[in-house]
DNA sequence: CCGAATCCACAACGATACTG
DNA sequence: CAGTATCGTTGTGGATTCGG
């Protein structure tokens, strides 16, 4: 199962290679699981975007945690950036394969939220009140 | 689409309850995009677990943050949470409907982890080279 | 066994300033 | 415009303790 490889101990390990390949899904999982990249990554969907358009773009996002998440997603291979040799520079933005099979994950990760909004903040609701109604 | 709901900007309000309903979207989609809400997701899966069994299953996960997501999970209708009255208490965790649907694209995040690890090996090691072969 | 609360180290983050 | 570096603040998260 998926997620004994992403979490669990290796039971008997045969290989060596397999507790590494275990580690670095986990390694890998956490960079992506964070709301600025899976939001990145949704933001640039199968366009390409400058710097300054995804900071617009993506509401409440600072200039460091764009920059920094930008450089985590080009290190894993999610995404490439091509530098435009003009002044003032021109730096763009766009998912790789692998960048576009996440986005995919994205997407239902959104679909998602859309369709049990209301029953979420039904349980919110029922959740938050008062001890005794 | 869906990115606009989440990230962007509501363009022309028409109406109130659509940005009320962003907001609620991106909180909470930055509630569940974090690796300990998401992994806790995955180990449950369709089964029933104890807080110490989620603890053992999820290497490297502190009382303190099992605890905070599990209830945030259960805040958001994700999964339910029936305490025995016994002693020594017995509390078991399982996903709801809502809970289900959203582990399935994590299930999709996990498959797609698997997929491309090699590629992003590669890409780090290139990434991470020396400026100069 | 499960959970809440306290304390505290350290990392994340935002703001700012500077380079090309 | 894009990126790096620095600094100060905030907040996250681990260890521990006490309570049901």
């Amino acid at each position: 199962m998926v997620t004994k490889q992403l979490s669990g101990d290796a039971g008997a390990a045969d290989d060596a290679d397999l507790t590494r390949a275990d580690s670095l899904a986990r390694e890998i999982f956490s960079d992506v699981a964070n709301k600025w990249a899976l939001l990145i990554i949704e933001t640039i969907g199968d366009g390409t975007l400058r710097f300054t358009e995804l900071r617009n773009g993506i509401e409440g996002i600072s200039h460091k945690m764009l920059t920094q998440n930008l450089r985590m997603l080009e290190r894993n291979g999610l995404l490439e950036r091509t530098v435009h040799p003009t002044v003032p520079p021109r730096v763009e933005y766009t998912l790789t394969e692998a960048g576009q099979g996440l986005r995919a994950t994205v997407d239902g990760m959104c679909d998602w939220t859309q369709r049990f909004l209301g029953h979420i903040e039904g349980a919110r609701r029922r959740f938050d009140a008062p001890v005794n109604g």
